[in-house]
DNA sequence: GCCTTTTTTATTGTATAACTATATAGCCCC
DNA sequence: GGGGCTATATAGTTATACAATAAAAAAGGC
């Protein structure tokens, strides 16, 4: 591909004074392609010594840029016959992470995260109250559907339903921005709350707080079918409010979030993750 | 669909079946230490060949790792004698230029943006005329002050002091979740308009503008004294309202951002971007 | 002929060793 | 004591070799 290496797109670091690293001027090169839709998620890269040869430096100097992407999420690299680097699909689970070692250092609490969705949250409602878009109450009536039924028998699958619900609202609120910042708070939420999760699930007293719940979403729906934007967010504001001092009740003392330093096993993911940004990608 | 995300303090794609490879894994070692504060800003890494030797691995591999850590801004690496890898301070210019990269792709406007700013600002002011910390006021009204100095002798300190009362209010609103997410927004906001301004600065009409936004600063944090936490949130979104369709008025068309192509040379900071995040690291 | 196993092969992962560039420290000369 | 040279520690880059992996292709057994 075009071995134009064009050190405008130099990252913030190489800007500032310091020579651009040849990795680095690689990695931006790719970005930029990637980012600009020149390349497209599924594309497969040239293999590693293809590449280097059209940016003409050395394989360690293309694997670290290689690996400046891959950890970025934006490519995927498989080993083997077939493998190499492709680009991979939106997931913003790098972004979230970075952003949560931001908020690790900073000391920030697990209230002080809850309290930021509180405020983050509400308007999405409002404003999807305010679009009346028939295909986002379907997608939100089916979730109330599937999370009433899981209530009875998939208490996992209640608890990922649960939490698509908040996702399907930010995603069809019509602004992206706001969806992809709710997106990063709730996988914050979401690592911290993982444990907790697993052991009140089997707790049968939080049934009616389940059964609540639902009842909370349809009426959340019921207002925002209605087109009532102030009172389908205040109602959610109310219920979300609710649900923060409920669960925060859990920690006696404030609890720093701790991104890195998860429970053991795997993080059971909620959802589709990938599907919690739409690409509107304009090619 | 499951896209599993991170595993215990591996990365992401580590977790999910695939083998970790060496340089993540000591990445993920290294930011472990630094998170958790083993590690301290300015703290001096050891030289790469003690690292190597220390972490068993090979040179190439080693410089993986630290291409990462740098890429992630959370390690500076200079050259020369007693040159080496440091813990940088905190900055999260990488965090909002990669959590651009995502909307870019996902195509998102500038109008898009700009909507999430007035959605999220607000409450924080509101937040802070309800904590009535008079450390917060001093800023503030210094920062006024200052601005209507500027607004006579120096255009571009104008602009980042008219940037900075935003940043001052989210700072100090008491959350700092709200105020990194603001930060990664105006920042994106920041980078798109950095043309813009810098050809309305020699506008002369635009005087009378500067002079209204000074009066409204005024009144919002006339507001936030008297402890009016609904007026002053409804007062500064209206204020940001206003702000952002008379920037939006100078797009005919939906302006997609575009985080990577900067107009050339170095990007101006707005303030000490270094503070814009408040560090309450524990201990 | 079809299924299983082995071999081949393209590709990434890691290691070793050398050489280059750069910034600091210390010395020397004046 | 100050300015310039030199030594040195450090990162930046290259070249090359070999190991690990996964998929395809070939071989073998029934």
């Amino acid at each position: 591909m075009t071995s134009t290496k064009t050190t405008g797109t130099a990252t913030a670091k190489a800007a500032s004074g310091k020579r651009p690293k040849a990795a680095e001027t690689v990695a931006d090169e790719l970005r930029r392609q990637i980012v600009t839709g020149r390349l497209k998620p599924g594309d497969k890269l040239h293999p590693e010594n293809v590449l280097q040869a059209e940016f003409a430096i050395s394989r360690p100097t293309m694997r670290e840029a290689l690996r400046l992407l891959e950890s970025e999420g934006l490519i995927t690299i498989s080993r083997g016959k077939h493998g190499g680097a492709r680009v991979s699909t939106i997931d913003l689970g790098t972004a979230s992470r970075q952003v949560g070692v931001f908020l690790q250092i900073a000391g920030t609490t697990l209230q002080d995260v809850w309290l930021a969705r509180t405020i983050i949250e509400p308007p999405a409602a409002g404003l999807l109250a305010g679009l009346r878009n028939p295909a986002a109450f379907v997608d939100l009536e089916a979730n109330i559907a599937a999370a009433r039924e899981a209530s009875q028998t998939d208490l996992i699958r209640y608890a990922d339903l649960s939490a698509e619900f908040s996702m399907l609202i930010t995603r069809h609120c019509g602004n992206q921005t706001i969806h992809l910042l709710a997106s990063l708070i709730y996988d914050i939420i979401r690592r911290q709350h993982e444990h907790v999760t697993e052991r009140t699930l089997a707790n049968d007293s939080v049934d009616k707080l389940r059964q609540e719940n639902i009842r909370s979403r349809e009426m959340a729906l019921e207002l925002m079918r209605r087109g009532s934007p102030a009172a389908a967010e205040s109602f959610w504001r109310a219920h979300l409010e609710h649900m923060r001092d409920l669960v925060l009740a859990a920690y006696h003392a404030p609890m720093t979030i701790d991104v890195l330093n998860q429970p053991s096993g795997k993080l059971r993911p909620v959802g589709n993750v990938k599907r919690q940004v739409r690409l509107n990608v304009p090619q």
